[in-house]
DNA sequence: ATAAAGTCTATAAATTTAATAGACTAATTA
DNA sequence: TAATTAGTCTATTAAATTTATAGACTTTAT
């Protein structure tokens, strides 16, 4: 990245390209809009995956593996044939950024020694219980996964509505 | 990563390879254990990248980059020749792991739309002002470089010898 | 002088992300 | 029961990024 800052500068300032080492991926944040939008959708009538790509910007081929893991992992059911499409299986309460972040991304955690189910030691630590390091890393992992847990597709929503209030 | 949810646990079990989507590249990873490490050579006398290399289990090539780096962004300092070396230039209280994790990985941030330096727009959002999902995301943002922040070398130090105490 | 040690440029292998294409299957309804 | 709608599955590809590796070059101490 260093090496490269010049050319970072100019993509920002023309293309607008961004660095995503630590942020979620593409499909990540399409999952979540995805979810939001169909939380929205009061009713637990099917939306169509055609309408969600739509109305999100989403590409519709990508959208389709998206919402069949979703589906896989019990959020989402479907309805096939006329009239079908995707809607929330489990309450939007139930449904929270933490699980979805990781059902695409993998472990919240920025080394894999505070992982909880990924967990792999670092081949260089001597003394894993006394790293400093990883003291860090850990006191960060847990307060990030605390609040992934509780922005629920719920809790979204009234945020929305309390932002919405104050402006 | 669903998908390959059969190989995965396979590899795992087998090979433990681990996703890295959120987590910091062994760039970082090195950069880290190569200040901490430095940090700990009392005096400031310079350190061989060789040494560092040895002690931190870090490719010689790689760390070399690496080490160039930190010293052009002005953390750390060289000396050439016989008896040269890297050492710190800053203070262990200012080097800090949300500056290093910067340097390396780009924006500490799950979305370009709450990162300060690198922000750019999403496509799809109707309002940012009211957008529930940049919310949640922009509160994890701000308590984790508010702990990054705080995660100096020294700290880093302070936190081994009281871990080292408990055990 | 010469040996030690950092610096610079280029390149390559491996992995991952993001996306696309097309055939197939299931369910509804006329 | 045929036609249509809409989700499912398999394969492939393009682009980008990460993680190195190699080798020539420069500086400095003794």
């Amino acid at each position: 990245m260093i090496a490269k800052y010049g050319i970072i500068i100019k993509k920002i300032a023309i293309k607008s390209d961004i660095f995503v080492t630590l942020m979620i991926s593409k499909k990540t944040k399409y999952a979540i809009n995805a979810l939001v939008y169909l939380a929205k959708q009061d009713e637990r009538q099917p939306t169509r995956i055609s309408d969600v790509s739509k109305a999100q910007n989403i590409p519709q081929k990508f959208l389709e593996a998206i919402l069949l893991d979703l589906k896989k992992s019990g959020i989402l059911a479907s309805k096939k044939g006329k009239g079908g499409g995707y809607y929330l299986l489990q309450s939007p309460e139930e449904v929270n950024l933490a699980d979805v972040m990781r059902l695409f991304d993998g472990p919240i955690a920025f080394l894999p020694c505070v992982t909880y189910k990924y967990y792999e030691r670092c081949e260089e630590c001597k003394d894993e219980e006394t790293c400093g390091i990883r003291d860090v890393f850990l006191q960060v992992r847990n307060k990030t996964v605390e609040l992934l847990k509780d922005a629920n597709l719920a809790e979204i929503m009234h945020r929305e509505s309390r932002l919405k209030k104050i402006l």
